[in-house]
DNA sequence: CAAGTAATTTGTCAATTGATAAATTAGCTA
DNA sequence: TAGCTAATTTATCAATTGACAAATTACTTG
């Protein structure tokens, strides 16, 4: 979209500045990056990449020297560089109801989840190299699912678990509750479905029933 | 696998079988197109199909006119024909406790969604053309999802839904439930996660969950 | 303003891709 | 067993791909 104008047709020329600095570069090829992956998966060419930043293609050699490297750092730049770390804090904080931590939590993470790139190029890396997003999942694990189970029994008194299949029990039943805000964004970019209309409500919605149907099922199946 | 012997080797030379019936060899192509497709998606090469069942890559072309018709097939094969139409009459049927009719649904439905194929080509396919399964989730949507909201208003006395919006909210938290059983297909076949230890009892969860949690909040959300 | 540095482009390569045409041969039938 | 039909293979093409080397040129510095 830019730097590609026809010098005699720019009567300002200043404003075609063709040559970059090596780190304004770099970061531009990863956005740039970021947008043609997310749209066309990892198997885009190197050429269309290019097109798409008006560069030539070997020019990306200069900044990474492969295309997976590419993929890599694209990889990192969404889902490492752009984990919130308030996240946890949100969830950890007892002066608030545990479903208003939850819907404030789920609310800013479906933020996340409803741009397209973070939904495609999660779901294009787990399919083209298997275990990628192993790392992404277990931080979600440790740091999201194992506070929010706490602060659950903590909050509805339930026992702490015994075994491991009851710690599964209850990362399971997160592991539910978390599906159904993700795939509201892979039912958007995905499969090209409408979005609900009211997102804030159908967050709400799905929190008021984890919260009521959750803890009972906990106790419940207990043993 | 077969039908690549050498034939020196092979004593009992009435074995192999090279040429086969056309109506075999197409379904072979297919069967092993699922494969294939299921592993390394719809980028797959023709060369890579035509290895994986021994056999050369012009050949498949006296069978498909073009690679994306094979894909179209492979599709057709595996998200239409493999459509069990049971389980529109488990839901509805009064005879036994919804919660009941809910476990057995999404147990066997799990059975599918479990497989490798069934996700993986489900997402590939929405990932490369945009909207192609669309016909799949409308009728997900109409025989299913509509029929649980039916049942549930039943046997839950939540009074029938007077705009669209509560409509909606009632389609959102069966897609909520939805979403956590396919969702345990793509921890599995993309994030190449470990499965639950035992299914059941996480179905049997997600849905005693769902029974507690979603009439109240129905109720609760009305107006 | 001249010269040097390095960002960028031009030119090119070998490998892989979907697809077609022509040659081959397996297996049926007379 | 000879001959025919069609299933299968061999050979090949043009387009696309990731990658590299060398030529060019924008910009900085003295």
């Amino acid at each position: 979209m830019n730097k590609l104008m026809d010098p005699g047709t720019d009567p300002q020329e200043k404003t075609r500045q063709r040559r970059l600095a090596p780190e304004e570069r770099e970061h531009q090829i990863v956005q740039s990056a970021i947008a043609v992956f997310s749209r066309l998966g990892f198997d885009a060419s190197t050429r269309d990449l290019a097109a798409a930043m008006g560069v030539t293609q070997p020019l990306l050699y200069r900044y990474f020297p492969t295309k997976e490297a590419l993929v890599d750092r694209v990889y990192d730049e969404v889902f490492v560089r752009r984990w919130n770390p308030e996240w946890e804090e949100w969830l950890a904080d007892r002066s608030i109801p545990l479903a208003e931590r939850l819907k404030r939590y789920f609310k800013d993470y479906a933020r996340f989840v409803l741009r397209s790139e973070w939904v495609r190029i999660f779901i294009f890396a787990g399919l083209s190299k298997a275990g990628i997003n192993r790392k992404y999942l277990s931080r979600l694990r440790e740091r999201h699912f194992l506070v929010i189970a706490r602060e659950l029994r903590s909050e509805y008194q339930i026992p702490e678990p015994t075994a491991d299949s009851t710690e599964e029990d209850e990362v399971e039943l997160i592991w539910a509750m978390h599906s159904s805000v993700f795939y509201m964004g892979v039912r958007k970019w995905i499969y090209d479905l409408p979005t609900p209309k009211d997102l804030d409500r159908a967050i709400d919605m799905r929190v008021d029933a984890f919260i009521a149907g959750v803890p009972p099922v906990l106790r419940a199946y207990r043993g």
